[in-house]
Order: C-alpha cells, then sequence, then structure tokens
DNA sequence: TTGAAAGCGGTACCAG
DNA sequence: CTGGTACCGCTTTCAA
C-alpha cells in the first residue's frame, strides 16, 4: 500500500510521527499533506486526500497542538482554576465549565488554588504562559488580600493579549463577573424561615474577609430585619468556612445553650451538615428540636436526614454561563446568578410547640 | 529606565510581548534574554539578568509554553480523563491527581468522559496531541467495549512516542494499572457483616458488564459463600451503576417484600445512599429495620444517617499514586490498592431479635 | 559570557 | 489544485 517499511523495530521508543512523514509516505508535499488533515478551505484532491489520510492512520500520526498553535497563533485550550476539586460546590462549576469547553472545541487545563490567593496568583501567571482562549476563576476571593492587586495586573496583561476572562463570585475585580446573588439568597431564605412562624436563629458563617460568607450573612440579618427580628450576637458564631468550621460552630451553640433556637443557618451545606451531624450526637433531632439551613444546595443536601432547607444556586448551569461568557465575544459586565429557596424538612413547617 | 515607548495606547488589545521584545528592551541578545529568563545553566552576567528580568516584568512577558515545547521537545502537561468530575468518587481522584501533577510541576489538563467509551477513546486522540508527559484514564471500563481495541492502539501509539500512561481500575489493559481491590474488600465486607450476625443479604447492583461491578458483587458472593451463606436471587438486583439506580433497586426490593432482609448491600455508595432515602421514605428506619452498605467510603458516607458501612478506598491518594506511577521511569505492572472495611451505624451490631 | 543561526512541527501565502 | 517557503516563539549548538 504506502510505502512505509524503513525504521527500527515495530515497538521501539519513536519520535512520534510529523507531518513531514506523513507526507512522504502518502507521496504529496509538505503543504498538502497539511491542507488534508487540517487545512481549513479544503482545495485538494479527494485522492490526495485519501492517500495522506491512510499514511496518517497508518503512521498513527497526531498532530502537534503546540506546533498548531504556535503557527496559527491561536491555541485551542481554555483553563479553570477552582479552589478545591474535591468539594461539591467546585466540581459541579467544573463540570459546567468542561461541558460548555468541550462544546465550544477546547481542551480545558484545570489547576486547583487550594484557598490561597497566593497560589492562584502563581496559577494564572503561569497559566498564562499556555495563551489560552479563556480563563475562568471560580473561587471565594478573600477581602484585602495583597495579591488582589498583582491578580489584577496579570489577568489585565493577559485580556490586552487578547484572552478573555470570567470570574464567579468574587464581584469587585475588574472583569466579567457571574454572582451568585448570596445576600438576596440569604435574605428571602430569613423570609421564608420567618414566615413559618420561626423566631429565634443562630448564624454559623465563616470570617467576614470571605465576602461569600459576609454576603450571606448580611443578606439573612437583612431578611429578619424585614420580619422584625434580629440575631442575638450570642448565636452568631464566626467558624472556618467548612464542613468542620459548621461542626465546630454547632458544638460553640450547643455549649451557650440551644433550647431557644429555632433555626441554625449555616452559610454553606457543608457546614450546615457538618452542624447537623454534631446536634444529632448531642441527642437532638435536626428538624425536630433544631431546625437547620444551609446555602448551595449541593448534591448530598437531599440525602442528609432530615433533608436540607437551604437556598439553591444552579452550579453547573453557573459552570457553563461562565464559560460562555468568558468565550464570547462582547464582555458581559456583572451576571447575576439567581438563587431559589428551597425549604425542605431540616426546618420544620411550624416552629416547636410552647413558643410564641 | 528601559527604553521602551513606542507602541499603541497602553491598554489597546495588544500583541502579548515576545522574548525578542524583552531582549530589545534589555539591550540584549535573543540568546542571551532566553538564557536569563528559562535557561538551565545560567551563564548570563548577573547585570545582564537583571536588566531581562527588569525588561520582562515591565513587559509583562510569559514565555509562550507552546512554543518551548516544540523547541525543547517536551511539554510540562499531564492529562486526565474522568468519568464525570460531578461524582464524589472521581472529583477525589482528580484532586490527588492533579497534586501530584502540580508538585511535579505540571499543569493538568483535564476532559470528561460522560461514561461513554465513544468520548474517551475521542478525547485520548486529541489528547495526544498535546503531547502530555502522561495520560491517566480512571474511568469504568465497560467490558466487551468495541472501542476497546482502538483505545490500546491509540494509547500504545502515545506511548511508544515517548508518552506515559496509568489506568485507574480497568485491569484488562495492557498499561500500568491501578487496581482497587474489589474483591477482596467486597468478600471482607460480607465476612464482617456475617460475623455480626447478619443471614439473610440483597444486593443492588450494576450490570455485570461494568467490570467494578461485576467484581464487588463477586467479592461479597464469595465471601458469604465462605461464611456459608448466599443470597436468594430474588435479592439480586440489577439496576443502573448510579445514586437513582441505587433508589430503583431499594423500590425493588420493598415490591418484593424485605422483612427477611437483614444488610442490603449496594456495590457503591451512592447507589447505597439512593437506596437508604427510599427504604426510610417507605417507613423503614435503615440501620434499625433494614442494614444497608455500600463501597467506596465517600465523604459524605458519614454524613449520612445513619452512618454508612462501607468498604474505603482512599480515592487521594489512589489519584496520586496513578500520577506518580505515570510520571515514573520504570513501568509499575498492576498496582493493588488495598481496600478497607468500615462497619458504621448503618449495618446494626446485631441483627433484628426474632432471628436465628 | 555573548550573539548568530539552525532547527522544532505546522500554517498559510505565493507562484506555478 | 499543488509545491515552495517564509514565518510563529523559543531553545540550543557553535563560534567568536
Amino acid at each position: 500500500m504506502i510505502g512505509v517499511n524503513e525504521g527500527p523495530p515495530a515497538n521501539a521508543r519513536r519520535r512520534p510521527a510529523t507531518l513531514h512523514d506523513v507526507a512522504r509516505a502518502a507521496g504529496v508535499s509538505y503543504a498538502t499533506a497539511s491542507r488534508a488533515l487540517n487545512g481549513s478551505d479544503r482545495t485538494v484532491r479527494a485522492e490526495n486526500v485519501a492517500r495522506v489520510h491512510a499514511a496518517a492512520a497508518q503512521l498513527g500520526y497526531s498532530p502537534h497542538l503546540s506546533a498548531q498553535a504556535i503557527a496559527r497563533g491561536s491555541t485551542s485550550t481554555a483553563a479553570l482554576v477552582v479552589s478545591d476539586v474535591d468539594d461539591p460546590y467546585f466540581s459541579s462549576i467544573a463540570a459546567g465549565v468542561t461541558e460548555a469547553a468541550e462544546a465550544a472545541g477546547l481542551i480545558v487545563t484545570m489547576a486547583i488554588a487550594d484557598r490561597s490567593p497566593d497560589l492562584e496568583l502563581q496559577i494564572v501567571r503561569s497559566l498564562r504562559g499556555q495563551r489560552p482562549r479563556a480563563i475562568v476563576i471560580a473561587g471565594s476571593r478573600i477581602a484585602g488580600t495583597e495579591t488582589r492587586a498583582e491578580l489584577i495586573d496579570e489577568l489585565t496583561a493577559y485580556r490586552t493579549a487578547g484572552g478573555r476572562v470570567a470570574l464567579i463570585s468574587q464581584h469587585d475585580l475588574p472583569f466579567d463577573t457571574l454572582c451568585i446573588d448570596n445576600h438576596g439568597g440569604a435574605r428571602r431564605l430569613a423570609l421564608a424561615l420567618a414566615e413559618q412562624g420561626h423566631r429565634t436563629f443562630a448564624v454559623i458563617h465563616g470570617s467576614d474577609s470571605i465576602r461569600t460568607s459576609h454576603d450571606r450573612r448580611a443578606g439573612f440579618l437583612d431578611g429578619l430585619r424585614q420580619a422584625g427580628l434580629t440575631v442575638d450576637p450570642r448565636y452568631s458564631i464566626e467558624v472556618p468556612f467548612t464542613r468542620d468550621g459548621g461542626a465546630a460552630g454547632a458544638r460553640a451553640l450547643l455549649a451557650r445553650g440551644v433550647e431557644e433556637v429555632d433555626v441554625a443557618f449555616a452559610v454553606n451545606d457543608t457546614m450546615a451538615i457538618g452542624a447537623m451531624t454534631v446536634f444529632r450526637d448531642a441527642g437532638l433531632t435536626p428538624g425536630a428540636d433544631i431546625g437547620v439551613a444551609g446555602f448551595d444546595d449541593i448534591g448530598s443536601a437531599v440525602d442528609v436526614v432530615p433533608a436540607l432547607t437551604t437556598v439553591r444556586i444552579p452550579l453547573r448551569e453557573l459552570g457553563q454561563a461562565a464559560m460562555r461568557v468568558a468565550l464570547a465575544d462582547d464582555a458581559a459586565g456583572i451576571v447575576q446568578i439567581p438563587t431559589e429557596v428551597v425549604l425542605r424538612d431540616s426546618t420544620p413547617l411550624r416552629p416547636r410547640p410552647g413558643r410564641s
């Protein structure tokens, strides 16, 4: 068939076939082979196309993407930065981002910033070298970080060079941003709970320097205020923004006496779930003795018992939207992602009897 | 300072700075700039190094990784293929893989095969063009897939060209593979449950064409056999290998009558959790009226109520090990990843009273 | 220690 | 429609 019979034994470690090899094997010129294989406008005789493809298959040719990138001046890569894939919040977003990227024919490069602004900056720097078509960053920006300015510089340089960036939930940076309506969602949650008759609340939250935590807490308090209610400062507990933080918050709450509390609102679902476990271990039945609510609606929110009342964020869609915004030609500015209150069994329909 | 003052307005869309620009700005030659910035052996006068670095910073220079890759003949990328990131099993693995890759200074490219062997093949093909240093594939291979041979071809070509591959849990392919001890883990689980006094079991499993499901079921039956027990075929239920599949399995079980069943073993945790929810909705208390056990020990296994008895796989470590194996110089063959039975509250310490 | 220049694998323009 | 060839951005001999 095709004349390829020189070379070392079949399974030796061998330099991958180049376009040159393919062209020679097919008996056509370099340029023709290129056109037949990856050319945009096909002006190659059918017979030659066939020969080239046959040769390529025979040789196991795979176009060198880096070489293409350099020759074409653009890559087929998009980059994603998350704080931690092994967290349902981020993994759902990552799934969405990846879907949208693959739909656009892009390979996605993922980096994990491990909740460290320093690492995040370093990652963006190194990612920039890849010349991805877009960079999507999902993470909980920490207020007043020193690296903020440097991150902005880096992203600005990237964008100036033609790159596109989209941020998830880091409002205050000058780039297209998808904002979750943390404040509004938490506010509506508070109103819904007040409507159910709950009167006494605890808030288990992270540091106010974590914007997300701050906004959710503020929104919740706002909602309560709207309903003519407040939270006793004793019941406002700051802990790490994690499952174990939520558990610690619940323990702190127990120590301060929890008889009065109708509902403990934890600013994210994993914290709420951690808290629920602690309450249960202390002999309380969540949803009966004490209500618990979270935020995010991660997958397992429906699998815990009782199912968790929360504020739903369409995480996967959010990820998709982020990549689409990044890839779009025109700037999107701030895109608000709506949230939705989901009342489940972890907050009883009525507060415990004997209350006002 | 450094003489850069031609060019369009500052924030226009501008071609990213090249090494050439940097060299000119620093007043040194192209080669010197290269050496100062990314050269391995530094034989550049300190003063020039400083000038070059200053110019690079000034210009926001970022080395073009594709160009480096092509010039050096090797990339700084590793690739990961998973079935679905938005699944705690895979996201934990992905976290581990990424950790190990970043530790090795590699950027990771992640693709999602969506549990489709076709897509998986297509992904590997396209990934090969990236010339990653290693490809790690985590997915549940489906027996007798037509694409199997093509996948082997593709990976073989990749490896022949100097690439390294590691597979997670797809025993029968001729590449380094990390195998989870599914059979052994399930067997030991069965023995442990038998030891607790349980006698009647149900198995909720996926299609036998899913290797993982098959092995776990077989192992479980083996363990029971060792304990002189069997599973009534009526209680062996085939459903999709997903959470909803588990739920469906539980419903089927309820329809067949569940009074006799001491423990329902679902071949993975998400299935078990789905089943547990169905049992509860049917008025049964998991862990009291019926035992439930799973496999994997995903993060939420401890947060469901009752906490789930399962077989623990060190998922994150598994991911790390996979990348390390892939990156290592010498072939590892088959690496067995041990599993560990974890008895929790979802399987009561003793079977219900009134049983033998 | 430095500069010039030959690649690396492809793309795309320009004549034939 | 096809072949020749000038790049793309960077690394790395090879001389100077």
